[in-house]
DNA sequence: AGATTTAGTGACTATAAAGTCAATGAGTTG
DNA sequence: CAACTCATTGACTTTATAGTCACTAAATCT
C-alpha cells in the first residue's frame, strides 16, 4: 500500500489542528506556545514544524478550518430561515460548537496574521447575507422598521461580539450564547420590529 | 533647592507615560518593547524600569491616566446633558481626544493586566450611569421605547466599539469617531426612539 | 531481502525582549 | 568647596520560545 503513510500523516495533521483548536480555545490563540500544542497532540515538538512551516501557518489552518465549517453550517442553517429572529437563531446556534474558539478570535481578532482575520471576514460575510436579505423582506412587510441594512446588522454584530468578549462578566461559568443568546435576539428583535409588530 | 530634582524626576516619568501612550496608539499596546518607549521618551532602556518596576506597571500606569483623565471629561460633559442624545454626543466627544489610545484597550481589552482592564471598567460605568439615567427619564416621558437600560446601554456600547475595533474598515483614514459617529448616533436614537418621536 | 524514502524526533541554535546593576555625574547639602 | 545623594545610564544576564537539523525507525519499493 502507498496511501497508508500519507493517511497516517494527514491524520496526525488533523491531531494538531484538533488540539490546537481545544488549546487556543482555553487559554488563547496568541500566548499558546507551539510546544504546548505539541504536547496537547501528543507530537514532538519538531512535528508541529513538520507540518507547518511556522507559527503563523498553524494558527491560520485551525482558523481557516473553523471558518470553513462555521460558513458552511451557517449557510446551511440559515438558508432554511424566512425571517430575521429564523436567522438570528440560526446565528447563534451555528456558533455554539465553536463558542471557545470563536470567542478567542474575537478577542484577538485585530492581532492575529491577515489571513486569520480574512475567515472572521468570511463568516461575518456570510451571516450579513442571510440577515440583510431576511431584513429587507421583513421591511419590505413591515414588520421591521426601515433602516440601512448594514447599520442593522452592525448593531447586531457589536451587541452579540460585546457579550463574547466580555463573556467572564456576562455568564462567569458555562456558555454566554446559552445563557444570554435567546435575550440578546429578543431584545435585538424588539429594537428592530415596528411597534404593531412586537410579540 | 530640593525639589529640583524631584521634580525633574516627575517631568521624566511624565515624559514616559506620554510617549508611551502614543506608541501604544500608534502601534498596540502588547507589542510595544519597553526599549521602544525608552526612545520615543528620549532616555535609556534602564530608565523605564527607575520609574516602573515592571512593563505591566508601566501600561497600567498609562491606562489609569487615560481612564482617570477620560472619566471626568465625560462625567462633565455628560452630567450637563439631559436627554440621551446629548449623552451619546457627549459620549463621542469626550472619547475623541484618546480615540487612538482608547482603540487599543478596546481591541487588546481581554488580555491586558487585570487593573488596566478595571480603567476601562470604569470609564464605562461613568458613562453607563448617564445613559441609563437619561434613558429612565426617556422612557417615563414616552419618548423612547420601554426595554432593560442595561440591554439598551450594551447595545450602544457593543456597536461603538465594534466601529472602533475595525475601524480599518469603517474609515481607513482619520478618525472612526468623527466620520461615523454622528452616523452611529442617529441609528441608536431611532432604534430606541418610539414611533412618534422619530424626527 | 535489501535499498530507499519519509514521518517523526528532540536536542540544539538563534533571537528577542524583560529586567538588573555597577558606574557616572549633575544636583544638593553642610 | 568637599561630601554625598540619587536620577540616569547602557552593557550585561536571564529567560522564553520559534525554528532547525542530523538522526531513527517504520513503511514502501524493486
Amino acid at each position: 500500500m502507498k496511501g497508508n503513510r500519507q493517511l497516517q500523516k494527514q491524520a496526525t495533521r488533523k491531531r494538531i489542528i484538533r488540539s490546537a483548536a481545544r488549546v487556543f480555545a482555553d487559554h488563547g490563540i496568541l500566548v499558546t506556545t507551539t510546544e504546548q500544542v505539541a504536547r496537547a497532540a501528543g507530537v514532538a515538538h519538531g512535528t508541529v514544524f513538520a507540518h507547518f512551516r511556522t507559527q503563523e501557518a498553524l494558527i491560520v489552518a485551525v482558523i481557516e478550518e473553523l471558518g470553513a465549517d462555521v460558513a458552511g453550517r451557517l449557510h446551511e442553517l440559515a438558508s432554511r430561515s424566512r425571517g430575521v429572529a429564523a436567522v438570528l437563531r440560526a446565528h447563534l446556534k451555528g456558533l455554539a460548537e465553536y463558542e471557545g474558539l470563536y470567542r478567542r478570535l474575537v478577542v484577538e481578532g485585530m492581532q492575529l496574521p491577515a489571513r486569520a482575520r480574512t475567515s472572521l471576514v468570511m463568516v461575518q460575510s456570510a451571516i450579513s447575507h442571510h440577515v440583510s436579505e431576511a431584513a429587507e423582506r421583513e421591511m419590505e412587510a413591515g414588520s421591521v422598521r426601515r433602516m440601512p441594512v448594514a447599520l442593522l446588522f452592525n448593531t447586531w454584530i457589536g451587541l452579540l461580539h460585546h457579550y463574547l468578549a466580555n463573556a467572564d462578566l456576562f455568564s462567569p461559568h458555562g456558555s454566554v450564547l446559552d445563557r444570554r443568546g435567546p435575550e440578546l435576539c429578543r431584545h435585538f428583535l424588539s429594537l428592530i420590529r415596528t411597534e404593531q409588530n412586537q410579540r
